[in-house]
RNA sequence: GGAGCCGUAGUUCAGUUGGUUAGAACGCCAGCCUGUCACGUUGGAGGUCGCGGGUUCGAGCCCCGUCGGCUCCGCCA
């Protein structure tokens, strides 16, 4: 039988009890996380969010709450009503921070019992913890785990900490819908079907963009949101369909005023963790970072830049190398210190790795004792020394060496550089390391259609020096491919190597916006039909402006120092997009499906 | 859409060249135990080896398919 809560009232958590607290009547109320029983007196250990705390129930001072504790296991929640106690020298627990007392309990009420858990919640090492999808069938057991109320407590301080640093520098916070209409361009949309216009749908937000714009139209000045965003895209370790964004946006601005909010309110929010980051950060062009580190969100945390071998490699006879310059692709390495012993396994391994990026091979340089090198039969020794200094490495360093398409060399070396950090515990984990990535190409080469494509969105402005060669780029047609060329005021915010936050100064002129869809293909027509609304709104007065978006969970996830989205998300869901809590997305009742006119096909 | 790794007791794992009764630890159940905190101790219960098919005298192990989890490529303006 259960006992009631009655007017029982909590005095304490389960973490706050210090040794000043001795002597005093305390109540306590949690789960059972460990019990201990010596046959006359039973140790529990208590635990709720704020911690834990050990109770002792002894049978001879309270046979009855003695004979409870005997029925009581893990999970159970359960009422101790008692003193506390100091602990005699040598049974204090310093793993504990209420290890110095415990409290003698005079009355236990069992609030409720608890099925036996399908996983153990206390285990000694995150190796030993259930597997991901038990845990996240069962995610309320889960989620009670120290490491997940502390990760899901600190993104609900992110998100306080966000919105102090706006409402103290004048944003009005603004909610936009979650039904809105499905724009063509980016990623698939979640829709929605509308009951009352049948055959009609909304498509949730892949982010409130034209509505922030329109924000800044509407004479709000600065807008900001913490808005939900959906993409029906496939998952990875750091995305979920659903997510959690930043969004700002200001007028007036140039990119310099958008870099200093984006700073401030990453510098704000890094406190939290007793982090300072640089009042201004690192700017970087990505011309820049990726001829240096092959990514546009390098990780600062580590060197080992890639260096080109190409100079050192014009007129060599050697087809791979030749057909490779001869396209104007690039060759280029990275130089790994003191790795001359790696293994032709190990070498074999980081082949395969590089290849998932599209490279067909990585040659190879060992400066041990002797020079080895995968190159050594078709370039000679001589010139194997020289790509070596080129490269820059010393006696007992491995040059890892891939050619081809300047994109590829640039993905397979700059997550090469990652794979090998992360294997030889190359970075620093103490360390944060931030920058700013600036004048993003405006547009991408979509090689299958043979089209330009907003690399950010078709809203973003280009760079004032680069708008002579757009305007060229679009109305000469033999110009076209200069259209790769023109850089946009886009940039990222970078930390740690994760693309924490995005934006850009956006179009806020009818021709120049006009220009764009041009650019990218879309008739007047087309672009009317989509985004007719916007552009009106952009007949009446558009004042100039920018912003950015920031994800919640990445930066959540450098918070808390893990590399799992679903580490710092309540209830997410699995890399198939499911939810084994809810079991969702489920079948609907056909009523449902007749009232909005739709009919389910089998495949 | 493609690739890699994984799937054995409630949980984490082991399981030899394919061999007869599938093990360990934790958890669970029943005892014992006056200072534990990974308590100790005695005993016990617990298995559709993810699922389906095949090869074989015989399959946890080999083969094919399939489902699920994780990770990566494509995708994510």
């Amino acid at each position: 039988m259960l006992d009631v809560l009655g007017n029982l009232e909590r005095t304490h958590s389960c973490g706050e009890l210090r040794e000043q607290n001795v002597g005093e009547r305390v109540v306590l109320m949690g789960w059972v996380a460990k019990k201990r029983d010596f046959g006359v007196f039973t140790f529990i250990d208590l635990r709720d969010r704020e911690g834990m705390t050990q109770v002792v129930v002894s049978s001879e001072t309270v046979a009855e709450a003695h004979a409870k504790a005997k029925s009581i296991r893990g999970e159970f929640v359960i009422a101790v009503k008692g003193t506390v106690v100091s602990r005699a020298e040598g049974t204090q627990n310093a793993k504990l921070a209420t290890g110095d007392i415990e409290v003698k309990v005079e009355e236990l009420l069992i609030l409720n019992d608890a099925a036996v858990p399908p996983f153990q919640l206390e285990v000694a090492g995150s190796e030993n913890l259930a597997a991901e999808d038990t845990r996240l069938k069962y995610r309320y057991l889960d989620l009670r785990r120290p490491q997940l109320q502390h990760n899901i407590r600190m993104r609900a301080k992110a998100v306080k900490a966000i919105r102090e640093y706006f409402d103290g520098r004048g944003f009005i916070e603004i909610e936009t819908p979650i039904l809105l209409k499905s724009t063509p361009e980016g990623a698939r949309d979640f829709i929605v079907p509308s009951r009352i216009h049948t055959g009609k749908f909304f498509a949730l937000p892949q982010s409130p963009q034209i509505l922030k714009q329109i924000t800044m139209i509407a004479g709000f000045d600065k807008y900001y949101q913490i808005a939900r965003c959906f993409r029906d895209e496939d998952l990875r370790a750091d995305r979920q369909p659903e997510f959690t964004q930043l969004d700002m946006e200001m007028s007036f601005v140039n990119r310099e005023q958008v870099y200093r909010e984006m700073e401030g309110m990453f510098n704000h929010v890094l406190k939290l963790i007793d982090v300072d980051l640089p009042a201004e950060w690192t700017r970087m062009t990505y011309a820049e970072a990726m001829r240096r580190y092959g990514s546009d969100k390098p990780d600062l945390r580590f060197g080992m830049e890639l260096k080109d071998l190409s100079e050192s490699l014009k007129g060599t006879d050697f087809a791979p190398f030749a057909d490779t310059l001869e396209k104007s692709g690039e060759i280029k390495c990275i130089v790994v210190k003191g790795k001359a012993d790696y293994s032709r396994k190990q070498l074999d391994e980081l082949q395969e790795f590089v290849k998932r990026y599209g490279a067909g091979a990585m040659a190879w340089i060992k400066i041990g004792d002797e020079l080895t090198s995968s190159l050594l039969k078709v370039l000679g020794e001589a010139k194997i020394t020289e790509l070596a200094a080129a490269a820059g490495a010393a006696k007992g360093d491995a040059v890892l060496i891939v050619a081809g398409k300047r994109s590829v060399v640039a993905a397979s070396l700059g997550a090469l550089r990652n794979e090998i950090a992360r294997r030889e515990n190359l970075i620093d984990r103490s360390k944060y390391e931030c920058l700013i990535v600036t004048e993003f190409p405006m547009f991408e080469h979509d090689d299958e259609t043979d089209t330009y494509i907003a690399a950010h969105h078709p809203f973003t402005s280009p760079m004032d020096e680069d708008l002579e060669m757009f305007k060229t780029a679009v109305n000469d047609p033999s110009q076209h491919n200069l259209l790769g060329k023109v850089r946009a005021k886009a940039y990222d915010a970078v930390i740690n190597g994760y693309e924490c936050a995005g934006g850009s100064i956006r179009i806020h002129q009818k021709d120049v916006q006009a220009l764009n869809f041009k650019a990218l293909g879309m008739s007047p027509e087309s672009s009317r039909s989509q985004f007719g609304f916007f552009l009106d709104a952009l007949e009446y007065g558009t004042p100039p402006h920018g912003g950015f978006a920031a994800g919640i969970e990445r930066t959540c996830m450098i918070l808390v120092g893990t590399e799992n989205i679903r580490d710092v998300m309540a209830f997410p869901k699995t890399a198939s997009a499911q939810d084994l809590m809810m079991d969702s997305p489920g079948v609907v009742d056909p009523s449902q499906l007749d009232e909005l006119g739709i009919n389910v096909v089998d495949e």
